[in-house]
This record gives structure tokens, sequence and C-alpha cells, in this order.
DNA sequence: TTGTACGCGTTATCAA
DNA sequence: TTGATAACGCGTACAA
């Protein structure tokens, strides 16, 4: 049994330079790939490396480089499938590329919370920091605060001119209206994600867009807070007025909702309301009925940030990436009149 | 303009040091709030420490007390709602206590895979391991390697005298049986989850039992793969032999897809037939029949690993949770026969 | 109660 | 092509 206190140290570059016969600095050099150095001393080093199974500590390394080989995720969303999704990928590229990833979720977004943990990160030295966090509020805070560090926000805030990425959040929102308008539909109703959120507003605007060019009366949005139970209630509420014949939900989880509100007021979809989501959530093709959306793919924007926020970091040139396309899936739950 | 070589060096300890009038060690004192310091000593020492807004190093710290107050997440699942929301609360619970977390997803199963990644995370120097990986095999592996650090596992393998925690699968799988035998059921199938998995395995004991327990026949169970679509075509399967008059299916995804299946085949949920899942996943509520399923606090398992590790990592006495209650939650989905 | 000297494991600099 | 030496910023041991 080995306890703790008798738990070997590990070995160090010195214990690998002695293996083989050669000076620290010397296995410093291949292991940083140092062109100059002689093939067969190389190999003396890397075969010490193996045999000691010796791993440089980290720790050390990002003390002398002042790098830490790690990106930070600033994340302020609760644990809903698209940031959840482009989590994932911002991790898998990060990995892939040699960077490990710490994770910090905002416990608020006043600009304490996030001036705490933009310094939170910023102590842990992580070389770069991708902003998952689609408040408007936020971004603005951030942009204020001239963080000294490399970032990438995962939405576009209108008007910005740092670097950013997103979906087309705007071009989809105006396909899912123009589906329903084609669908013969002109009384379009918008169940809004929440005002300060970046998305929200997007997918409004491509709401308002779609019914502008088509000369179709616009409604107020109803606000919502993205959840599944707000467009229950919403769909209650709405059953009561009926000047409307289809409805733009600006995620999934509150259009299903909804279906469930409008179910409970005898309201049929697609006979009497058609409704149309964004997102493309797992259950969309499996609700009843099958829920129409816009898809887009979450991990693949995660990549894009990490790829950007590396070509800042190393002072290579930023990728130009074209807005990420999204896909209308036209389902049962929009039909026409 | 201030450019990245223009950037001035963080405050170090010693400047620290010299504004207060100190060596640097009083103020290491300071921050390690050592208990024998003069407060006039101590108060301008914090003074000078907010004047240059000093922060540590936390990689010069982890260099020397070789601690980096930083933990690690394995983990194995692609973005279920379930091990997400666990994470959310890993990540919480360790913030709260001063822990940063860096987070891994491993790319396979493989032994390869996931001795790479526990060693990638060593290098991190991280002071233990939250696992998240529900896959019986990944526990084995694990246990065989003799991970030099500690760590614990969110799922209870059976027959595992190491640390970890779950919640009551078996006890809410068999209440999802139970509820629906009390409802007169008494033909009634399992989707189960796939044959690697720990909850899988878990959920099916808690059926067999909970029929074993009323004297009823067991099905072979079916092995889906979590995904709403496999219960959609477990649900055309299915629909071609009338043997039962129940379903309970190990998730809700493929809950949802298993009544879409049952839909599209002409069979009524619950009339005909009647489903029961488990995870109460947002939706849950809002599909069409709503879904009975089992509820469980994965932010809060989350939660409990963080305490069991840290317990662990201190040397200190490892608290002993009682299993996570589970609850079940009755709708529409299942109903008497 | 405070300060000095040293070492943690690595990379950078300069000389050989 | 290689090696000696000096940092990096901090905590620990020991002395004052």
């Amino acid at each position: 049994m080995s306890t703790a206190s008798e738990r070997a140290r590990l070995p160090s570059i010195r214990d690998v330079a002695r293996l083989a016969g050669v000076s620290h600095q010397t296995v410093s050099r291949v292991l940083n790939d140092h062109p100059s150095i002689r093939p067969e001393t190389k190999a003396k080093v890397l075969d010490a490396i193996s045999v000691l199974d010796y791993r440089p500590n980290l720790a050390a390394r990002a003390l002398v480089t002042s790098k830490s080989n790690m990106l930070g995720i600033l994340s302020a969303t609760i644990g809903e499938f698209g940031p959840t999704s482009s989590i994932a990928g911002i991790e898998d590229a990060a990995r892939e590329e040699g960077y490990s990833v710490s994770t910090l979720n905002l416990p608020a977004t006043s600009p304490e919370a996030i001036g705490n943990a933009v310094r939170q990160l910023s102590r842990e030295q992580v070389d770069g920091i991708v902003v998952l966090a689609p408040q408007v509020r936020v971004f603005h805070v951030l942009r204020g605060m001239s963080v000294d560090m490399p970032f990438v926000t995962l939405q576009t805030a209108s008007g910005s001119d740092g670097v950013s990425l997103s979906a087309d959040q705007v071009a989809g929102a105006r396909a899912a209206t123009e589906h329903l308008i084609s669908l013969g539909h002109s009384d379009i109703l918008h169940l809004a994600g929440p005002q300060d959120w970046i998305e929200a507003e997007s997918r409004m605007r491509g709401y308002l867009d779609g019914l502008r060019e088509a000369d179709l009366p616009t409604f107020p949005p109803i606000r919502g807070d993205w959840t599944a139970d707000f467009g229950y209630f919403a769909g209650k509420e709405l059953a009561l007025r009926r000047d409307f014949t289809a409805v733009f939900a600006a995620n999934d989880l509150m259009a299903i909702g909804l279906m469930h509100g409008f179910r409970d007021s005898g309201i049929r979809v697609p006979h009497d309301v058609s409704v149309i989501g964004f997102d493309d959530i797992p259950v969309a093709a499996h609700v009843a009925p099958s829920l129409s959306t816009v898809h887009q793919d979450f991990p693949e924007l995660g990549r894009r940030a990490v790829r950007i926020l590396l070509a800042q970091i190393r002072g290579e040139q930023v990728p130009e990436f074209g807005p990420l396309q999204t896909i209308l899936r036209a389902r049962e739950s929009a039909a026409s009149r």
C-alpha cells in the first residue's frame, strides 16, 4: 500500500537529463522542438523520457513563460441545449490544439460578477477566454472593462466591432417567418426571448424583417424566458385572443410549451394555429405534432470560436468565417391554412 | 494604445512587500492567514495589496506547493441533460470552495483514451477528479490503473468499494415500474439503455425487481442508445407485437421517441399503451401526452461529488450521504387500463 | 513577530 | 550543437 506521504516525486527534467547524460537544458530543447539538436542526442533524450515516463510540469512552464496553455470559458447560460453543445465543441477543439479548458459559470450578470469572473480567469493565467454570455449587458460590460486578454464572444451583438461570431440568427429567423408566410399565414405572432439576450434580439429582427418584406402586419412580441413552462402559460393566454394564425417561438422549448398551452385550450396545432421554433433540439422531431424549427450547428460554433481565439493568441491571421448556415426543418407543426 | 509588448508586468509579492515596507515573506503570511502577525503590519500589507491590485500568481503557487486548487472533470457523455446538469453543479460547488475546474471530454472509452485523459489531467496538476463516465468499462479501467489522485465517480457501479455516489436509480426505476403495476398493468416492457452503462443496469434492475416482487412476468429488455430516434424505431417495431400494455423507458428521450413511434403506428398513449420515462427533462411535462417520469436532482449530485472529493483531498472525514431521493412524477402518459 | 536563504521545475540568455 | 547560469513568483525552514 502506498500512502500519500510515500508518494514518489515525479521525475523532473533534471532526472531525464541525468539518465540521458546531457544537461537539463538539452532536454528542454528536445521538448520544445528546438531546431539545432543532434538527432542522436535527441534520441537519447526521448529514450530517457519514455523510460522515466516523464511529463513536463505545466505549472513550472506556466510560471516561466507566463502562458498556461489553458483557455477559459465564461458562461452565463444555465444548461440549455445550444450553449451546452457549443461548450462541448469548444472543449474538443481546445484539447485538439493542446489547450486545456477552465470553465466558469457566472453566478449573475452584474458588472461586479463579470469583473470577478474575468479576474479569476486571469489569475488562472488562461491565455484567452471564450465568452458564452448571450446577454447584451455582459457584452457591454466586457467591452467596457478592457480585458487584458484575448477573448471571443460566441454571439454577435449588433454594432460590435470586436471579434465575435455566430450563426446567422437573423437569417434563420427570417427563414422561419417566411416559411409561415409561404404557408399562407399573414397574422404571425412572435414569442420572443428575454429582453437582454442577443439571440432574442436577432431572432426578433429576423421575424420583423420577414414580415416587413412581405408587407404584413407585425405584432408586439411576447417576451418569454426561453422555458417550456413560460411557453405553456403564453399558450393559455394567447388562446384568449384569436387574431393570429401562426406563432414563431424564439426557441424550441417555448414552442413545445406553447403547443401544450394551445392543446389545453382546445386549439389544434397546426389545424388552428401553426407553430415554428428555433434550435432543433433532439426532441423537436418527436413531439406531437413534430415541431418545425431552424437547425444550427452549435458545436461547430464552438470550434470556430477556438480557432479565432488561438489565432489571436498566437498572433496569427484571424480566420474569417462566413456566417454559420442555419437550416429550416419543416415538420408538421406548421401547415398551410 | 497599449500593445502586448508594452504590457506592464503584473505586481509580484515583492512589489507588495516593498510598498508595505516589509519582506515578501510577511506578505506571504498575510495571504495565507498565518496566525502570528501583528494587526498593523497586516493592515499595511493589505493596503499595499489593494493599491497595487495584487493577485497571487497561481502557477507559482502551484509549482511550490504542488497543489493547483483545480479539480478535473472527466466526462464521457455527449451532452445529455442529466450529466450536463451535474457538471454545472460540480463547477459551482468547486468555485465556491475556491477551486477552478478543468473539463475533459473523453473521445472514446478505450483504456488508452482513459489513460491519456487521466495523465493529461494529472499533468495539469489537478488535485482531484470527478468522473462522469457512466460506462461500466470506464469504471473498471479506472480502478485497474490505480490513479495516483483522489477521484470520485458520479455513478455507483455494483460491487464497487471505492468512493462514489448516485441517486438511487434502482429505487426510482422500481417506483416507475410499481406505478405501472398499480395502474393495473401486468405486461410491462423495458426499453433499456446501452449494455455498458451503469445507469442502464440499475434501471433495468429496478424494473426486474418491481415485476418480480409483484409476481409478474418479465420480458427481455430492448437495448436502446438513449436517443429519441432509437425510441421512435423501437415504437414502430413494438407496434407489431401487442403482448404488452405498458413500457418503462430508461430515459425520457427514448420515451418521447417511443410515443412518436406508437403514434405513427396508430397506437394511442395512454389509451392502448402506457409509457413512463426517467430523468424528468424540461419538456417531459409538455409533450403530448405529458410524460410520466422519475425526477432526480442532477446538480445536487454534482455538488455532493465535490464535497466528497474535497474531503478526500484535504484528508478530512468523507461525508456520508444517503442515496439521493428520486421522485415519481405521474402524468398523462401512464394511465390505468 | 519578522526576515533571510533556498528550492520548486521549467525556459531564456549567453557563452563555449 | 551544447551547457552553465539566471530568472519566473511563491512557500518553507530556520534564524533573528
